[in-house]
DNA sequence: CAAAACATGTAAGTAGTTACATGATTAT
DNA sequence: ATAATCATGTAACTACTTACATGTTTTG
């Protein structure tokens, strides 16, 4: 459902060709979001259609390379999304999709989400840490019950590393103009 | 694409009718992959007619609860998946789809499989630290690239802690009879 | 001049989501 | 009795994946 504004929030980092927005996404942004090319082309047809995006051709008629840009409408619709979409902890990705938004287009107003996400992320740990006392306390654990430990541990570990770092994240979101 | 391996992988854990899977899912299963009801009766009705599982109707014939349990083509099928589905550093969760695979029908030889996902995530580690180092070594940031540089660091976090999770893991699974 | 990379799209199939639909059993 | 939970499904829509398709520009 954020493929549109993963793209959007691309475009507001610079101006792109699908094709050059392709490459983005197989290397950087690929990292922690993907896209292939037809979706690429598809959502920026969309939202031509849906004046998010302009389209300016670039070089000679023969070669028919498109660098799309997004207008004011494109950028509200970013801006809105940021504040009306609602995670969940396991929409972390989607997350730092919303902090690259915050980056490219002033402060959204994140810390309040990000206050809440954090709560979540606690209690979920607390859950674990919960399942952890009940399930795994005995001495000696045979290899099944081992690898089912190690299944619960990444997910604590997970909570706990992503706690972290969100509290270190609180003092840069904090200062906004929600 | 690993939906209905969840499923089967859940039904070796315990035979259960769709309504149990959707609330186990729901729960404990689904704090790291989610299947809806939906999905879970579509992925039903195919495995019965592929052979990987059987139904058997509990209660009276008012009561139409269908417990689901798998065959041995079924459980063969899961250990073939195990064995030939090639994962990506991305593909974690699906990585503890298969340890719990491991852990309900003897070793499946993930020994391998940990060893080149452990080479991966360092390498894209090693990615990450290059791009810090030569993006955010200035003694003062914007708010921009500072929230940037946040991205990046959930990211290096994130590598960190499943190189740590994952050594440790190599102790459990490397007794395998691959 | 040939191969790689640039550049944009369509088509078909599969999977996932949301809404609809029905009926039985259990607890208040 | 009535509301909640149990229990199973269908239908319509949307998104994603894989394969196909075509032509240009740059580099060796």
């Amino acid at each position: 459902m954020s493929t549109p504004h993963a793209i959007l929030i691309a475009l507001l980092e610079k101006p792109s060709s699908g094709y050059d927005l392709a490459r983005r996404f197989d290397r950087a942004i690929g990292y922690f979001w993907q896209a292939t090319h037809q979706q690429i082309y598809r959502e920026l047809g969309r939202m031509v259609a849906s004046g998010w995006v302009t389209v300016v051709e670039e070089g000679a008629a023969a070669s028919r390379k498109k660098i799309y840009r997004v207008l004011p409408v494109g950028r509200e619709e970013v801006a809105r999304w940021v504040r009306e979409t609602r995670l969940g902890v396991d929409d972390r990705n989607v997350f730092l999709l919303k902090l690259r938004a915050d980056a490219v287009i002033g402060p959204l107003g994140l810390g309040e989400e990000l206050r809440r996400l954090i709560d979540e992320a606690s209690a979920r740990l607390e859950t674990y840490r919960e399942i952890e006392r009940r399930d795994f306390g005995a001495a000696q654990l045979t290899r099944a019950q081992q690898l089912q430990y190690a299944i619960l541990k990444a997910g604590i570990q997970t909570q706990t590393q992503w706690l972290a770092w969100a509290e270190e994240l609180r003092a840069i979101v904090s200062d906004e103009a929600a």
